[in-house]
DNA sequence: CTAACGTTTGTCCAATCGGTCAAAAATTTG
DNA sequence: CAAATTTTTGACCGATTGGACAAACGTTAG
């Protein structure tokens, strides 16, 4: 992993001011989206001028798609890291829990990713049906195999991935509602253990009465 | 429910073009976002003037409101048909039959609510705190009763309903990703039963082994 | 027919947008 | 130090935006 292979030279300056950028555009583009995002917001919330941070990112789309290329390699590494080894229940427990806790501690990645795919993933199409796909395709085969061993119930093991994905990182897009729903008693800081528990009771236990 | 009530009195030509222009703003909100959508484009898709339709809607935001308070009611319609009196089991089966239903056959609107979310809900954040929690804080007692009933499970009723919530909007939210992963052959219209055949399992039995 | 009213459009406007450019300021290099 | 290079900025531009407006057009009731 040699980060100076392919990537241009640059000055301290340049890595620095870099990063205030892109921190400042997921802030900016994860609450507005990409068209509702305006280049001055991103200067004014990364303390500069708009015609300085041209000069760091030339055009506006070349700040999302560096976001965008960093947050799908983060964004999958849970899953990449579901284990053909490890014991299926507590390899699933476990993928879940770190969801969960992705949603918690990056809901701005998440809600830029969920805005991307909104509408109509225009700038990671290509990824989703390559990279993604790919590697989506592999665990499926794995937890197959863990279903014809007997070690979990047979489902399909897609829909069981887009089941945790969803439900994981709703917490995260849509957090305003869930606090709204929550109020204010339950919709504080211990709403993500309440999910955490109840998620885990709906994918290793299911709602079957247990008489 | 006499809509003659409040509402201002409409020619018929005022009528068939609000609706007209409502149809055309849900295609173009729902796939660019609110600030990503221009009047020009929903005037074009609707095939009418910009000033002809600033006749109908005076502001852009006035369109995207009547869209939203239309939308919730529909919207939250199968929960409130979440019936105390019914089998527990058979209920939560239609719930959730009823919301995928919708999510296939109304994606644009569930597209519509999710970008309102995922963008702070500024301009249905009263509706959320208002009639969407007094609604679901009724049917998690319902739940609640079924749980000391012994009918289900015991779990969090609120987390319950985020649950179905999250995977069944899933597929109308994230429908271009569900598609590529799936890929060219599972990702056709079949989708959608194969989806019901998972979550039916998922909820109503859990992933545990049956041995 | 015609006056009144409802509908449609072309033209225009101020504000905002993404982006350019040259020149000033700061930093690094020799 | 001074020259070379990098960084920052103010001023500016053309395009797009939401919206205003008056004039033209269509419809209908008397």
């Amino acid at each position: 992993m040699n980060t100076s292979t392919d990537a241009p030279r640059r000055t301290r300056i340049q890595q620095e001011k870099r990063e205030l950028i892109l921190e400042a555009a997921l802030e900016v583009f994860s609450t507005n989206g990409f068209r509702g995002s305006t280049i001055d917001q991103i200067a004014e919330a990364a303390g500069m001028s708009k015609p300085n941070l041209l000069y760091y990112f030339r055009r506006k789309e070349d700040i999302h798609e560096t976001l965008m290329q960093r947050l799908l390699d983060t964004w999958l590494a849970p899953l990449r890291e579901l284990d053909d080894i490890g014991d299926p229940m507590t390899e699933l427990r476990n993928y879940i829990r770190r969801k969960l806790e992705m949603a918690r501690d990056f809901p701005r990645e998440s809600r830029l990713f969920a805005n991307e795919i909104l509408q109509g993933a225009p700038r990671i199409m290509p990824l989703l049906a390559g990279e993604l796909k790919t590697l989506v395709d592999e665990k499926a085969a794995v937890i197959k195999g863990w279903m014809r061993a007997g070690k979990i119930a047979r489902t399909d093991p897609w829909h069981l991935i887009f089941s945790i994905w969803a439900t994981t990182q709703h917490y995260a897009d849509f957090d305003v509602q869930v606090r709204a729903v929550l109020g204010a008693d339950r919709g504080g800081d211990g709403r993500f253990e309440d999910a955490a528990r109840f998620l885990e009771q709906l994918f290793l236990d299911g709602l079957k009465p247990k008489n």
